[in-house]
DNA sequence: CGGATTCTTGAGAGCTGTCAATCGTTGTGG
DNA sequence: CCACAACGATTGACAGCTCTCAAGAATCCG
């Protein structure tokens, strides 16, 4: 669910060919490039003059507001492409949140490759349409959702690896503030839903930046807005709806 | 600012010369067809197959979610382009809140058409990604933004004609539910917040569908969030922030 | 161990949503 | 031309959710 021109996720359904090159083929050949957390990769405004995939770590791609508003615009994992945009200038900042290693392509080169083989430049089409329907789904998240179905979807997001299987243990290397600054809310109120949601039972906290998932039905519908059957306190139920 | 997939504004800035096509040159040559405000052009789930090109009129894009909520994914003007994807059909709905004039191609012949001029392509990959930059904008407005700040940045959008040309006399001819679920808000809360603007002396209802805007600085500060200058009620500052 | 950072928790306020009543306009039919 | 219904818009009262401000707890790192 990453966003727009911020990641494009190459596909791994079908299986490639060396006929059949796929857009992440290109970068293949590149050295790995290792950055520290922390460490930006590129700011928002830098000549945007070359593109990245991300070969292990996660990262996240920030923007900020004229009144220093902070808005994470997605997290990257590995498979994704970051920098492809077709602007001179980079539109956000990419910064690592654990340590990373990518494979770097000169524009120049990458547009070469593009127009020599047009099989990649439909890749590339169609993969920006799939990210534009992708940042449409956010938008909706981000406008028409309480709190509850925020932290829910973000869970499930992270529950799902890069090739789409959905796990119960959750790697969560960001911090409140990335996930504050990614769903559109406070520190403290992402604080205070995990807590909902750990004395619900629905996930436990099994380190500091890890989690299971005890519920997934239950987190599920949490995320698509079912708050009718009252998930909270299984016992008590103070907050009955029904 | 429209969204995505949802429409594709043509470019204007450039004069186009004949050997030159413009993407909705391909266009030109259709006849002319009209849909009475409030019917549907198409709905989603549809087969997509067809592309239009509004010419005259206003349209909204509509998503329903699957517990009722209505969503507007965006307006569309004439210069749009709709019903632009790779996917075998409509995400969204097309309902013509004027009066409008359309032109049709069937999307296999709008298809051969870039695929028979690689420009076409270009142009369309172009737009494609301004469109994601916009979405990103509109992410950002519905996530991060108060009441205030969505209205106002709203009525800036529909103060500009569709050459980017700034008004100040405003036609709205969309009701208050269609504003609503654009922003992200309830029409209580739209409503208010018109009288607000409306009683602080930024804008003056001149009749039932338009407006005109008598500060459009205070507008314009209001929808970037600078909201440090107290510009309600000139006189008496209640609500003084400083 | 001590400091810095991050996270959690609490209390209170403000904003927006919900529910409900009223107003104004539009359109229809007598 | 007026009465009336239908619809959209406005306004009010209230509740609930989220933010803000603040303090304390937990964790990390030197």
């Amino acid at each position: 669910m990453n966003l727009q021109v911020v990641a494009i996720r190459d596909a791994r359904e079908a299986p490639i060919t060396l006929s059949q090159p796929s857009l992440s083929s290109v970068f293949d050949r590149q050295p790995l490039e290792r950055f520290d957390a922390g460490s930006a990769v590129f700011w928002e405004g830098d000549d945007a003059a070359h593109l990245f995939q991300v070969t292990d770590g996660m990262l996240r791609a920030v923007r900020l507001l004229s009144d220093g508003r902070r808005i994470i615009v997605g997290f990257l994992r590995p498979g994704d492409l970051l920098g492809v945009s077709l602007k001179e200038r980079y539109l956000y900042t990419i910064e690592a949140i654990t340590p990373v290693a990518l494979r770097r392509l000169s524009r120049r080169r990458f547009e070469e490759e593009i127009r020599r083989q047009p099989q990649l430049r439909d890749q590339l089409f169609s993969r920006l349409c799939d990210e534009m329907t992708a940042a449409q789904d956010q938008t909706v998240l981000l406008s028409r959702r309480s709190a509850d179905e925020k932290v829910a979807n973000f869970l499930l997001m992270m529950s799902r690896d890069e090739f789409g299987n959905c796990t119960r243990i959750l790697d969560i290397p960001m911090t409140r503030l990335d996930m504050a600054d990614y769903l559109g809310m406070t520190i403290e109120t992402v604080s205070r839903t995990i807590t909902k949601l750990t004395n619900s039972g629905i996930i436990t906290a099994t380190g500091r930046r890890s989690m299971m998932v005890l519920k997934m039905d239950a987190l599920r519908s949490l995320a698509d807005g079912d708050n009718g059957e009252n998930w909270l306190l299984p016992t008590g139920s103070r907050y009955a709806t029904a």
